[in-house]
DNA sequence: CTCATTTCATAGTGATCGCTACAGAATGAA
DNA sequence: TTCATTCTGTAGCGATCACTATGAAATGAG
């Protein structure tokens, strides 16, 4: 798919990829794709219209590069908890206190750029839609693999419906992802955290 | 706000305002306000141009039209339970039953209109997201009511955060939405349910 | 009847949308 | 040097956006 460019040939770009992507990420994380006009990331990123489609493509094209941003920045320490081999109730604890410092941060739009992104979008644009769905499922694969190890090791009972509690916990995330939004702050986050765990199935 | 027409002067409306709105609506619910194109609404409905914006003012007020609508129609067992002077554990639970088959009636949209519309907007449609974010803080204060009753009775032990298990609830039903918004059925989010109560304090 | 009022359909408006043609500038290869 | 390649800025493409000017049609008031 990405467009293949020899080695160091031709005019050598003038802007640092990285800076771009995340100055555009963020415009994309505040204002959705379709909320997200090409003039503003025109300005945001400094870039002409030829240098963003020459480098992205398109405007999708410039979204998913940032969705990967978000993810290898931002996201990556949801994926380190949920890699770890070693399952636990505390372990998911960790990873919602984690949501709840992340989606308040200050400086940069609240909520998470993928859980509550392109929920409803123009028919034009269904493929945004199917993008950022696509990503979540995969987030909550990852959260009911995480809990099937905990099942393992006894740090949830045997009969524990592991989808079940990945359903929950990732709409909880989507939740407060919402909640951030709308103007919860990190420590309102943490106390809907409190109550969430009590829904961890006892022994 | 809305235009004071004289009683029956004039030419008599060849439209049925409840069918345009329900149309309408629908168009909103599945493709969000920056989503859903005049020209989407018009075919929707039936009406030109001229008509809607004689009738609603603009595209936001026909929005916010669409928005009462549905508070009115799909929203309204919510907002009954919620009314309920008898506060319980078991109430909560049929509001987020209700939710799991709302949210996932057949020939309509999935998920909630309201819960997760507009968490993104472009700048020029900010009031389109404080418009909506003003209705999710009114229900979101209706349920820390409920709740507050629930602990007047005993149904929730004196000491329970009842800000926090609003906030938890709130949470939780927009994360329902997402999820079927996703693909979740209705036996996925009663499964859902069935886990989130597990939160709700013992005595 | 006449007149004011309101709704109707036709046919657009200017603005912005995402995107691109073009030509010049800057590099490596031969 | 000469050429192919890639990136740059200028300028503008057709399409669609939300919206409206205009005038005819349909009513009630007087």
């Amino acid at each position: 798919m990405e467009k293949r460019r020899a080695e160091g040939r031709g005019r050598p770009r003038e802007f640092d990829e990285e800076r771009v992507l995340d100055r555009a990420m963020t415009v994309f994380w505040r204002h959705g794709f379709e909320g997200a006009s090409l003039s503003e990331l025109q300005r945001a990123t400094g870039l002409t219209p030829p240098s963003l489609y020459n480098a992205f493509g398109s405007k999708l094209g410039l979204y998913e590069a940032c969705l990967d941003h978000y993810a290898r920045g931002v996201g990556a320490g949801t994926a380190k908890v949920l890699d770890e081999p070693e399952a636990s109730r505390d372990g998911m604890r960790r990873l919602l206190a984690n949501a709840a410092r992340d989606f308040t941060e200050p400086d940069r739009p609240h909520g998470c750029m993928i859980s509550t992104a392109a929920l409803a979008v123009g028919e034009r644009h269904a493929e945004v839609g199917r993008a950022v769905a696509a990503r979540r499922a995969r987030t909550m694969e990852a959260v009911a693999a995480y809990l099937g190890r905990a099942k393992d090791t006894g740090e949830l009972p045997r009969g524990a419906d592991t989808a079940a509690l990945a359903r929950y916990f990732g709409a909880l995330i989507q939740g407060m992802s919402v909640q951030a939004g709308d103007g919860a702050d990190r420590a309102d986050l943490e106390a809907l955290v409190g109550v969430a765990m009590e829904a961890w199935p006892r022994g």
